[in-house]
RNA sequence: GGAGAGAUGACCGAGAGGCUGAAGGUACCGGUUUGCUAAACCGGCAUACGUGGAAACGCGUAUCGAGGGUUCGAAUCCCUCUCUCUCCGCCA
């Protein structure tokens, strides 16, 4: 397949300004392709041949007849066949690796370049003047909202406690959220287990690259996942679904974990940045030729629940080398938080085309009957939990110090105010 | 955690070292026939990789949960693992 591709590939390594490095590994791939199929050829004549000896083998016994001669000669193939099997193995399982290292390239209307390049397509909302507004730790904390302190006692640093109506504000947001997307936007609600096994974490291309941010088992191969993305894209890994049940959209809270090592220090304040977190995932299956449209569709989705939040937001399109490993086009959502004075990220919306799908071998069987596809993968928050909090304590906050509650969230929270 | 049973094509289910990519059935697709519905009959019906071909398709290899072993030869024998089921224990 990256045979047939190579160019398209060189092209999408040098959008997202990776080409240099990653040259010499295609160059490797090409090596490592040509020479699989050398072995493959060498070894499936010799396997022809064993089987036509060994056939010959049986007929003279059948027939009462020694054939010492034969088997040996059978004996000395597989042998051979034995040590290119190795060698192909050895081939294969470097082919592999190397193709597991090699990010998705990204979609045409995807600028090049770094973050620098990045755009915001549309805005919503009158960001407030940040002189007036307070900090959301300073808000939690003066409101009992965010207990910092005993989160990093019980756990750690980045590790939240939220209490009283702070509590309840996490309760509110995940049952506010998985209503709309189940109700308003046709997602099926899923629980799932926010453990997984190795092969998910590679189906979604969090492993092998990224092993050091995840929080891995100490007994097991597995894993905390980082995003309810995991397990849910990898809900249909191995299978072949029928082309009527596309699109097929599901929807889960999860607890999030992420390491976030070697992230010390940057925007670590409060909770910008910490190592477990509630989210509500949104995961599309579409067929490729939709998945265009269907990552505005998964953004609005995401977006939607803002609106309802009341709080002020852009849409920024990422360029080609701030776009994630696995995404070919990604919408990051940012919010903004006046008490920070800055726009923070709170949801990544973005097309995987075949990217993920290959790697979990998810294929639909297509209505025509033709041979199973593979179907492209979506993904976006909707949204994450933690910045929301801090955009909702300081955009929403009054001159009295309370916070007012978006409207769409008090039947849930049972309560007008934050105070 | 302990003891036992099992895993074969979309599904059910035979096979117990070579003649098995795999009987038979169901489902599905095409056809024949019967004035409808239904039935009967005939035919088709796996995937991946390699290779040849413009293509139709041909050839080769592999695949009976996964990986290893025994053997000239493994769906069939042995080992390890995974998963499912039953019983016991423990537990929210």
């Amino acid at each position: 397949m990256v045979r047939e591709h190579i160019d398209a590939l060189r092209a999408g390594m040098r959008r997202r300004g990776a080409l240099d490095a990653l040259s010499p590994t295609i160059d490797r791939a090409v090596e490592l392709d040509r020479n699989r199929r050398d072995t493959i050829q060498a070894v499936e004549e010799r396997k022809a041949a064993r089987n036509a000896v060994t056939q010959q083998v049986g007929q003279k016994k059948r027939a009462g007849e020694a054939a010492d001669d034969l088997q040996k000669q059978s004996r000395d193939l597989g042998d051979e066949i034995a040590r290119l099997d190795r060698e192909l193995a050895q081939t294969e399982g470097q082919l592999n690796a190397i193709l597991l290292e090699l990010p998705n390239v990204t979609l045409d209307v995807v600028p090049a370049g770094g973050e620098e390049s990045n755009s915001i397509v549309r805005t919503w909302g009158v960001p407030r003047e940040g002189a007036s507004a307070e900090p959301h730790w300073e808000v939690g904390g003066r409101l009992g909202l965010i207990d910092f302190e005993r989160g990093a006692k019980i756990s750690g640093s980045g590790f939240i406690v939220f209490r009283r109506q702070g509590a309840r504000l996490v309760r509110s947001l995940l049952n506010l959220m998985l209503d709309v997307h189940t109700r308003d936007h046709g997602y099926e609600e899923a629980w799932v287990p926010v453990v997984v096994n190795r092969p998910s974490m590679i189906g979604t291309a969090q492993l092998p690259k990224f092993e050091e941010d995840m929080y891995g088992l100490k007994d097991e191969d597995a894993f905390l996942i980082p995003t309810a993305e995991v397990p849910l894209t990898n809900l249909y890994r191995d299978e072949v679904l029928p082309d009527s049940e596309l699109p097929k959209a599901v929807t889960a809270y999860s607890s999030c974990f992420r390491r976030e090592a070697g992230a010390a220090g940057k925007d670590t304040r409060g909770l910008l940045r910490v190592h477990e977190f509630d989210k509500v995932e949104l995961v599309r299956f579409v067929k490729p030729e939709t998945s265009g449209e269907q990552l505005e569709l998964l953004t609005g989705h995401a977006e939607k629940i803002l609106q309802l939040l009341e709080l002020p937001y852009r849409v920024v399109r990422l360029a080609s080398g701030d776009t994630g490993f696995a995404s070919a086009h990604t919408y990051d959502l940012e919010v903004f938080a006046p008490g920070v004075g800055k726009w923070l990220e709170v949801s990544s919306c973005s097309n995987f085309t075949d990217f993920q799908a290959r790697r979990a071998n998810i294929r639909y069987k297509p209505a025509d009957g033709g041979k199973p596809r593979f179907v492209h993968t979506l993904n976006g928050s909707g949204l994450a939990f933690p910045r929301i909090i801090a955009s909702i304590l300081e955009h929403h906050q009054q001159k009295d110090g309370s916070v007012l509650v978006p409207a769409a969230l008090r039947t849930y929270l049972g309560a007008e105010r934050l105070s």
